[in-house]
DNA sequence: CATGATATGTTATAGTATAACAATTTGTCA
DNA sequence: TGACAAATTGTTATACTATAACATATCATG
């Protein structure tokens, strides 16, 4: 079985070496990641699981940005559209995508348990997908992969206890 | 091409035979299509396009039913446990179901032209996500599937000039 | 260094969803 | 029946998510 977030890993080296990749994209594509672009890019990286909006906007604010919503927002705007982070749908959250350079819409194992989030690169779904649309005759500008439930370190894990929950 | 909710078709009939199907199945499971849940059914079905909370309470206000959010909230959440209704997440909005009787999660094709939204049932894109979630020892709960773009009528469509858009 | 384009600051507000508790209705069984 | 428990709805308040609109600042370029 490969690596996944599920399993332990060296999140410090995974946050460094995303900024590093994202620093280099955007000199490539002539894009500036500014400090507070930069800075959103490091928290949702630094998470160990998918993180909302307002989570990230505390952040910048405790490292002195002095920041309202929109600030937030467009910064993710700007790194989603960079294809540097995924916005997850279906809990309104964020992730960083390891492989940006390929802009793609991700699919995404969501673990209900520890809240962390896996993203697939399935060229089956992506194919089955495409077949399905094409018989309908529809063109796909983006599309939303989000498959909710227990990843394998959870499900190893043994059961809660009625008063544990 | 199979007949799609983009094509033309009498949807009067879908909403009757909507409700009709509704109220044996909830008699059939023992539990209840209460006059609210039955509105909001129908309100969800009479739209020509995914229909938001808000929307649909204002219809039931406008019926005389006095109502709050909670209200709507309650029976949206009602109608899609059993699956009498899904919710698309990446536009926080509701479509009727016309197969509730096979407890599923949908695959949806949303036009961002005209709106709509076609209900899949890809045999296919059921099975990519079942490997791709087993090769992850990955238990799946639910499913999130949409996929947005242009339906095949809007494509046919003359494209609008720049001064109507 | 003037200018236009890009990015950020700021205030206000729109849109989506739920918590918490009260009141009512329904089903059940002694 | 009528008393109780469970399910549903009413009501108020509030939390959470996102954007509009306009002002200000920064950057790239000639």
């Amino acid at each position: 079985m490969q690596a996944t977030v599920f399993s332990p890993h060296d999140h410090t080296h995974c946050v460094s070496s995303a900024i590093s990749n994202a620093q280099s994209l955007c000199v490539d594509r002539g894009v500036r990641l500014t400090p507070v672009r930069q800075r959103v890019l490091e928290l949702v990286w630094r998470s160990h699981q998918p993180i909302g909006a307002y989570e990230l906007l505390a952040g910048l604010v405790k490292e002195g940005f002095n920041s309202a919503p929109p600030t937030v927002y467009r910064a993710l705007e700007f790194l989603c559209t960079q294809g540097l982070l995924h916005k997850l749908e279906g809990i309104n959250a964020y992730v960083g995508c390891s492989n940006p350079e390929t802009p793609h819409q991700g699919h995404f194992l969501l673990c209900k348990d520890c809240h962390q989030a896996q993203e697939l690169d399935s060229q089956y779904i992506s194919l089955a997908i495409k077949l399905s649309a094409d018989q309908h005759g529809f063109e796909i500008k983006r599309h939303t992969i989000e498959i909710v439930g227990t990843c394998q370190a959870c499900l190893d894990k043994p059961k809660k206890l009625e008063s544990e929950l």
